[in-house]
This record gives C-alpha cells, sequence and structure tokens, in this order.
RNA sequence: GCCCCUGUGGUGAAAUUGGUAGACGCGCCGCACUCAAAAUGCGGUAUCGAAAGAUGUGCUGGUUCGAGUCCGGCCAGGGGCACCA
C-alpha cells in the first residue's frame, strides 16, 4: 500500500487505456448528440513544446472532457502549421534538409504532447507541409483563382542588396539585413494578392455577429479594416490640365490646406525626376528603410518642394505647393495627401519643418485667429471657422456640405474607404505551398491542370546561398505550356503560411483523399463551437481565416460565413530572457543564481533582460519533459489552470509546481480513505517502482457504480453535502466560461472541507463525486480514483454530476453595516429579512451608536442582502 | 508613431460586474509528529499601531450615500502594425 500518487505508471495505463477503448476517437457526423468542435490554434512545430503550448492544449483538453461529460459528440483535433521560415533557417545553419528538419520537430512534440493525456482524436492529425494537404490547398487556389479573388500586382518587399534576397520583416534589424548586415531598401516585385476587400464590407458587418468573441479582438479588427468616409478630389496643377488626385478623411480642413505631398512613387514623382537630379537623389533615399507602419511612421519626416504648385479646388487663385513626402504610400488611397497642418499633427511637423502656412478651420473655444500657434495640432470637434461657407458648421456638417458641393460642382466626390489592403501571399521561399501556375511566353499565366495536382515540391534542394531555391532549381521549374506545348514555367513563389492556417479546421472535419473537404461533412461540425489561442492572432490569422471562410462560402464550397463561433485569446506565457556578456541568448537552464545576480556556468555575469512571451529565438523557453518526469502530467496541468486567469499573461516560474503535486496527493489520500475500504495491490498492478496505486476492489464490496443522489442529511453531512452540489455547480460552470482558476480555487475549498468532515456516507459520495469533478482537469488521477473506489468503466466515460438547485440556497446572509461608506459592523440576519428590518438592526448596532456619536443619521441606504449604509 | 490590453499583500490572484478588498493558492513564520530529515497535520501571515483605530487596489483629478469596478489626465508593462507564427 502506499499513499503517494504514482503518475509515471499511472500516466502511460490511462492513456493506453484511453488509446485502446478509442475513448476520444470522433464520432461520425451522423451522431445524435449535440455536436461540439473544440479547437485550439495550432503549433508551428519549432523543435519542443514550451509552457505556452502546455497552457494552450491543457485548456482545450479540460472543455472537451467536460464537453464529453455533459453529453456531446466532440470532435477535438490536433495537427501541425509546419511550413514557415525557420525550417529554412534551421536549413541554412544545420545544413539539414527542411523537410527533415520539420518531421523530426513534429515526431519529438507529439510525443511531448502526448505525455499531457490530451482528449484528441489523433487519427486526424495533418501537417500542413504534406502534399496531401497542401495539393488540396492549390486545389482551393485555383478555385479562387477561376472566381476572380486572385490577381497580380506590383507591390514593396524589404530587399537585402548583397544577399540579393527578399527579407521577412524580423529579418531586418535597424534597417540591415540580419545576415549580410547590407542597409535595406525597398524593391518592387510582380507578386499574387487574394481579394480579401472586396469582403471588407462583409467582414466588418460580420464581427457584430461574433457574440462569443472578445471586444477587444473585435475591435481591433473593426480598427483593422478601418472603415472611413471621405472626399476624393482632383487639385489641379497650376497652368496644366493635369491633376492630382487626393483622398482625404478630413474634407471639411480643406480651407486650411497649406501643401499637396505625392509618394516617392507615385507616377509624378518618377516623371518630375527625370531631368531633376536633386529629385532623383531624394527618391533614392525614401527607397532605403524597411517596408513596416512602424518604420514609416517612426522615420524623420522628410519633404522634397518639386516646385510645382496646384490649385485649390475651391479657389482657382490660391495655390499650393506640392511635395514629395516619404510618408505617404503609394499603396494607400491614391498615393497623394493634401496637409492641414493645423489639425493634423503629421502634417504640422512637416509644415513647421518646412515654414509652411498653419491656418486655424476648427476653432476649440472662442479663438478663431487664423494663425494657428504652437507645435501640438487640435484633431476634436469645434466649430468650423476661416472656412466661407463652412463658417459656424460642426466638423460633421461641414463634411457632408464640402462632399456635397463637390459632387454638385464636379471636382470630386464622397468615397467610403476601407485601410485593409488584400492580401499578398506571395513568398520568394522554398519551404511554403507551391503557387499552382504556370507562365508560358505565348499563353501568359495559366493555372495548372487539376489532374497535375499536387504540385510538389522537389525534394534536392540547397541552402548554400541565399535567395530561392525553387527559382534556381535546375529542372523543377521548366515544363512545357500545357496550353500551347511550348516551353514554359512554374511559378516559383509560394504561398503565405497564412493560407495553411485560413482553411485547416474545415480539413479536420472532413478530409476525403479526393477534395479539400465534404461540404455537408464538414458543415455538420462547423462553425468551431470554441477557438482557444494566443492574443498574438487577434487580427491577421482570424481575419484571414474569416475571408477565406466567406470565399469559400461565395463560390459555394461551404455555406458558413463565419468559421469560430466562440473565441478565446489565452494570455501569452512570458519569461526573463537573458544574455551573456556578448550578448548571446541563454536559456533558464544555461543560468546560475548567485548571490550578486545570475551568472553563467564559467562564472561570467548573466543579463537579464526584458520578459517577453516564450520563443526559441530568445532561448527564454521552458521545457515540460523535466516536470513530467518529476510530477506527471497532472500536477502540471493543475499547475497551469491554477491561479492566473487564463486570458492573462503568465510569467513563468517554478515556484508552485511543488504545491500542486501536494494537492494531487491529498486527493489521492481522500479515494484511498473511502469506506468501505478497498483492496490494495490488486490485479496485476505491481511494477518495478513499487509505488503502486489502488486498483478496483475485489468484487464482494458494496457496488459503488451510479453513485446515487445523497438521502437527506442533516448537520455537519448537510453543510458538506451543500458545499458539494454548490462545487458541482460552481465547477462546471467554470469551466464552460473558461474560468479555470476560479474552478480550481472551488475545487480547493471543497477537498478542504471533506478533509475535514468525519466518515460518513456523506463523505464517502463527496469524495467519489470529487473523481468525476476533476476528471476533465486531471484525468490520469480521476481514472486511478475511480478505479480504486470500483467505479465501472471509465471516468472520462461517466456523466457530469447533477446539482440539486435547492441545496444552493441559504437562509441567512451577512451583510455589512457601513457609516458614510466605511464599513463599522458586520450583521448575520435572515435572508429574507426586508428593508425596515435591515434598518433598525443596524441602528442598533453598538459600533454603529459609538461612531454615530448620538447624531441623527441623514439618510439609510439598504440594500437586501448586501448592506446597510448610513449618512450621517 | 498608430490600434488594443493590463496594473490589487512578499508572490499568483479573488471580489456575485457600483455594495464587507485580499476568497483560493504559493512562499514565509510558529507548533505538532520524528533520533533526524522528508512527507503530513494544526495555527498565523496587507501596512502602520501595544490597542482603539488609521491607511490601503500604478499616479492624479472627478461622478456617487458608496469606486478595484464608471469618467478625464498621466505613468509603467505587454500584444499587434500586413513577409515571425
Amino acid at each position: 500500500m502506499t499513499s503517494r500518487f504514482n503518475p509515471l505508471s499511472s500516466d502511460p495505463k490511462w492513456q493506453k487505456a484511453w488509446t485502446d477503448a478509442a475513448t476520444f476517437l470522433t464520432p461520425p457526423a451522423s451522431d445524435p448528440r449535440p455536436k461540439s468542435y473544440i479547437l485550439e490554434m495550432f503549433p508551428y512545430p519549432s523543435g519542443r513544446i514550451h509552457m505556452g503550448h502546455v497552457r494552450n492544449y491543457t485548456m482545450g483538453d479540460v472543455l472537451a472532457r467536460h464537453k464529453r461529460m455533459t453529453g456531446h459528440a466532440v470532435l477535438h483535433p490536433m495537427g501541425w502549421d509546419s511550413f514557415g521560415m525557420p525550417a529554412e533557417n534551421a536549413a541554412m545553419e544545420k545544413k539539414v534538409h527542411p523537410g527533415a528538419w520539420t518531421r523530426a520537430n513534429i515526431e519529438a512534440m507529439k510525443k511531448q504532447l502526448k505525455r499531457l493525456g490530451l482528449a484528441i482524436d489523433w487519427s486526424r492529425e495533418l501537417s500542413t507541409c504534406e502534399p496531401d494537404y497542401y495539393g488540396q490547398e492549390q486545389a482551393l487556389f485555383l478555385d479562387f483563382l477561376k472566381a476572380g479573388l486572385v490577381y497580380r500586382k506590383e507591390s514593396t518587399v524589404n530587399w537585402d542588396p548583397v544577399d540579393m534576397t527578399v527579407l521577412a520583416n524580423e529579418q531586418v534589424i535597424d534597417g540591415r539585413g540580419w545576415r549580410s548586415g547590407a542597409l535595406v531598401e525597398k524593391k518592387k516585385l510582380n507578386q499574387w494578392f487574394l481579394k480579401i476587400t472586396d469582403f471588407a464590407e462583409e467582414l466588418l458587418e460580420g464581427l457584430g455577429s461574433l457574440e462569443r468573441w472578445p471586444d477587444k479582438v473585435r475591435l481591433m479588427q473593426e480598427n483593422w479594416i478601418g472603415k472611413s468616409k471621405g472626399l476624393n478630389c482632383t487639385f489641379n496643377l497650376t497652368g496644366t490640365g493635369d491633376g492630382i488626385d487626393v483622398f482625404t478623411t478630413r474634407p471639411d480642413t480643406l480651407f486650411g490646406a497649406s501643401f499637396v505631398a505625392i509618394a516617392a512613387d507615385h507616377p509624378l514623382a518618377a516623371e518630375l525626376a527625370t531631368n531633376a537630379p536633386a529629385l532623383q537623389d531624394f527618391i533614392a533615399d525614401c527607397k532605403l528603410g524597411g517596408t513596416t507602419a512602424a518604420e514609416i511612421e517612426t522615420a524623420e519626416k522628410k519633404g522634397f518642394n518639386t516646385g510645382l504648385t496646384v490649385e485649390h479646388p475651391l479657389d482657382s487663385s490660391w495655390h499650393l505647393p506640392v511635395y514629395v513626402a516619404n510618408f505617404v504610400l503609394m499603396d494607400y488611397g491614391t498615393g497623394a495627401v493634401f496637409g492641414c497642418p493645423a489639425h493634423d499633427q503629421r502634417d504640422l511637423d512637416f509644415a513647421r519643418k518646412y515654414r509652411l502656412p498653419v491656418i486655424r478651420v476648427v476653432a476649440e473655444g472662442d479663438d478663431e485667429d487664423s494663425e494657428f500657434e504652437g507645435d501640438v495640432a487640435y484633431t476634436g470637434p469645434g466649430r468650423i471657422v476661416n472656412s466661407h461657407f463652412l463658417n459656424g458648421m460642426s466638423v460633421d456638417e461641414a463634411k457632408a456640405s464640402i462632399i456635397a458641393t463637390a459632387e454638385q460642382e464636379g471636382w470630386g466626390e464622397g468615397q467610403t474607404q476601407y485601410r485593409l489592403r488584400d492580401w499578398g501571399v506571395s513568398r520568394q521561399r522554398y519551404w511554403g505551398t507551391p503557387i499552382p501556375v504556370i507562365h508560358c511566353g505565348f499563353c501568359g499565366v495559366l493555372p495548372v491542370p487539376r489532374q497535375d495536382l499536387p504540385i510538389v515540391l522537389p525534394e534536392d534542394v540547397s541552402f548554400d546561398i541565399p535567395g530561392n531555391p525553387l527559382d534556381r532549381h535546375p529542372t523543377w521549374k521548366h515544363l512545357n505550356c500545357p496550353n500551347c506545348g511550348e516551353p514554359a514555367q512554374r511559378e516559383t513563389d509560394t504561398l503565405d503560411t497564412f493560407a495553411d492556417s485560413s482553411w485547416y479546421f474545415i480539413r479536420f472535419a472532413s478530409q476525403p483523399d479526393d477534395k479539400p473537404f465534404d461540404k455537408a461533412e464538414a458543415e455538420a461540425w462547423l462553425p468551431v463551437g470554441q477557438y482557444i489561442g494566443g492574443i498574438e492572432h487577434a487580427i491577421l490569422h482570424l481575419l484571414y481565416a474569416r475571408f477565406w471562410t466567406r470565399a469559400l462560402q461565395k463560390i459555394g464550397k461551404i455555406d458558413i460565413s463565419e468559421p469560430f463561433d466562440a473565441l478565446f485569446t489565452q494570455g501569452m506565457v512570458t519569461h526573463a530572457t537573458f544574455a551573456d556578456p556578448d550578448g548571446k541568448w541563454l536559456s533558464p537552464e544555461e543560468i546560475i543564481e548567485g548571490g550578486n545576480g545570475p551568472t553563467t556556468q564559467d562564472g561570467r555575469a548573466v543579463t537579464v533582460g526584458r520578459i517577453e512571451k516564450m520563443s526559441k529565438s530568445k532561448k527564454n523557453v521552458v521545457d515540460p519533459d523535466p516536470m513530467f518526469d518529476a510530477y506527471g502530467a497532472d500536477a502540471v496541468r493543475w499547475f497551469m489552470l491554477s491561479d492566473s486567469p487564463p486570458e492573462r499573461d503568465l510569467e513563468w516560474s517554478e515556484s508552485g509546481i511543488e504545491g500542486t503535486w501536494r494537492f494531487v496527493n491529498r486527493i489521492w489520500r481522500l479515494f484511498d480513505s473511502v469506506n468501505p475500504p478497498h483492496k490494495w495491490g490488486g490485479v496485476g498492478e505491481a511494477d518495478g517502482g513499487g509505488a503502486v496505486g489502488p486498483s478496483g476492489v475485489d468484487g464482494a464490496e458494496t457496488p459503488l457504480h451510479h453513485f446515487a443522489v445523497p438521502l437527506p442529511v442533516t448537520g455537519e453531512d448537510l453543510t458538506l453535502t451543500k458545499l458539494l452540489h454548490r462545487a458541482i455547480a460552481g465547477i462546471g460552470a467554470d469551466i464552460s466560461a473558461l474560468q479555470f482558476n476560479k474552478a480550481v480555487a472551488k475545487t480547493h475549498e471543497l477537498v478542504n472541507a471533506i478533509e475535514k468532515a468525519a466518515p460518513s456516507a456523506s463523505r464517502d459520495e463527496a469524495i467519489r463525486t470529487l473523481a468525476r469533478l476533476i476528471a476533465p482537469m486531471i484525468p490520469h488521477l480521476a481514472e486511478e480514483g475511480w478505479a480504486a473506489m470500483g467505479g465501472e468503466g471509465l471516468v472520462a466515460d461517466q456523466p457530469w454530476p447533477d446539482h440539486d438547485p435547492a441545496l444552493l440556497i441559504d437562509d441567512e446572509a451577512t451583510i455589512a453595516v457601513q457609516v458614510n461608506g466605511k464599513l463599522r459592523d458586520t450583521l448575520t440576519v435572515p435572508k429574507d429579512a426586508d428593508k425596515a428590518a435591515l434598518e433598525a438592526a443596524a441602528l442598533a448596532s453598538e459600533k454603529v451608536q459609538r461612531v454615530l456619536d448620538g447624531g441623527i443619521p441623514k439618510k439609510v441606504i439598504v440594500v437586501p442582502g448586501r448592506l446597510v449604509n448610513i449618512v450621517a
């Protein structure tokens, strides 16, 4: 007999039992039970599982197990987002093939995940880097191409002029290429785009139906789509017939305009530069630097005065200078803006720098002076001034008025603009889904014939030199045109990996060999009932997946518009970062904590850096395997669920895992104490570890399956039974709401109470019920206890216990008594005491009388069941 | 720079959504058991104070009988910003 839970023997035993019983295989789509599709964002196979994964997958697992116990048909799959840049980086650094590296990582991580004891249907596992997945994605791409949702256009990339390769944003460090150190340039390439902007309005409106999404995510997406109404108008170049088209969201400030600025790659800028070397230099200068919004917006605002002027559309005698400016982007709007410095900070900075007029047109208070003072633009509401026919209007009235005038006079029109841009999916990389098109010198761009899918990546590639291995592969891209038979070339761009993650949730629901998915089967499971993942995916992944689903709906492949009915964004698991004196990142295991701060193994001082999301590149990951070895899966699971609210970031610390291990053993001892005592060390239980758990009764004991609702009880037993029923209701509600930390606290309260209770039938009943209550969270221990107490079958298959609502009601309440909002006393009163009785009782309180000191209360506020506040 | 979020004891946090701040843990302190240790159990633990009491939810101002919760301004930390996933 032992008083310790032994996870090293127990964990594998029950994991095997679940596998043998096919417990977690997905029921067929025809299953009559309500369907529940629980999905966690699938991982990138970086090599090892870290605590962020453990947190994510434990949460989903608790939910999936609880859903099964409450009578749902559950789909809970797992797969791998296995294309992407890290595999190519590994190939360059370690001379391994990206595929070999990725597949080895998947095997290692799968092994780790299995140790967690997840209730996953592994028969549906998928990996996006395998042709059976990406080939189907190519088929969907061709569908989109046919439906007119795909097109090519020029767009800007980060170009490393030394390595002659396209860089990802994260490969640009302080404006330089990460490997070469060369100053990065902007370069235009012809690239493939998906028309997400066709769905801008739908995607915006759809947010309204996503009631079970966090408000903050909906807000972020709304801002990202960025619908705005404005004016598209033309400023005519002085003395010529040409005009510059400008879009503005602030047409009300048109009389405050003091310049027009165009992008460095605006056609007019190029035209002017042909015989202006200074402008050529300026444009070349604008090409330096990265392509990200953050870089562009924090870079110094610079302009080049072209010497040209334009006429103000409302007063042709008013001429404004035309600048080429580095902060105007050709990709947004029309690639040209007018500047109203008084009411836009960026324009004001620009105007002060180049000594341009700053005219006030929105009055904040009484100040109508046309000359605007100071360096802080006024962007708030106000009354229009210095603006002729707009004077006296509000900002909104002026916007409407000027748009109406422009349309009437024919120099502009109102326009709805979205910030959202089309989705550039081209990547000049090897490790991604090949874009299934062919370029023929005679026939143009052609889709790959369907029967030729999948277009499989060649295996024989080298990463010795930078650039796209597909492009320089000796044979892969060459073929004969399927139309005219002449020599042609394959597209060598691959798809953005966000494409892979934009439909994997559909493939999980249905995975036929001959098509991406079966419509009816997919519709039976979708939309996902609960999607769980990191907040870092709040915009891009979730928006692309929503778009992809709507695009599939549009072409008739599936009849749902939103893929994720409920979304939960978990907080990240963070950890301090460490670096040695040379600035190299160190992992936590390489650190020795000393009296004078942490050092390296050889005694050099370690810099403790920022606390950041666990990531391989910063080496601040914590591997769960040593913790599985020491404490088992349940203690690790319990630890991840305890304490921190799941949506909040969690700074990893190891103190505490000991505490959860102790708690696991406290429950274990409760199982051991159930009356009638069970026999120990029974059937086939001896193992090398010596510490063997109970494994069932030997027949003659009281039958314990279908634990009965307790008979009426009194006294202490009633108190415990009430607490039990409160725990059943509370834990179930907390799990459904993904408030696992609260479910854990309630489990603690129940266990504390059971431990204090004297042996009785009610106590035994509470312990048997406890096995079911913990089954979703710490399933191995629950199974072990269930079996030990003689429960039939697997606890995973048991129904979630019922609770009696009558037992949740208390007949007494403790209320607060305040004087002037300060707590002075508490009273225990009957639950249904009326206001007058509460007021009288409060005023009778000795402590209240002492504070009042003979004074007469001015007012008494009574909140029944809560408090009495006496205002003196 | 722009958008979003977070901030409560030594520490992770809870607070029925405007009504008793600190539930439940971790840690720590004390005691019991033990030859001893581990494990386990019992008690204590916001701060100041001998006590009465006072103070206290990042800072600051406001609304309210009453604010951790609502509003304004600030500070700090985190996420995203379209080629990290």
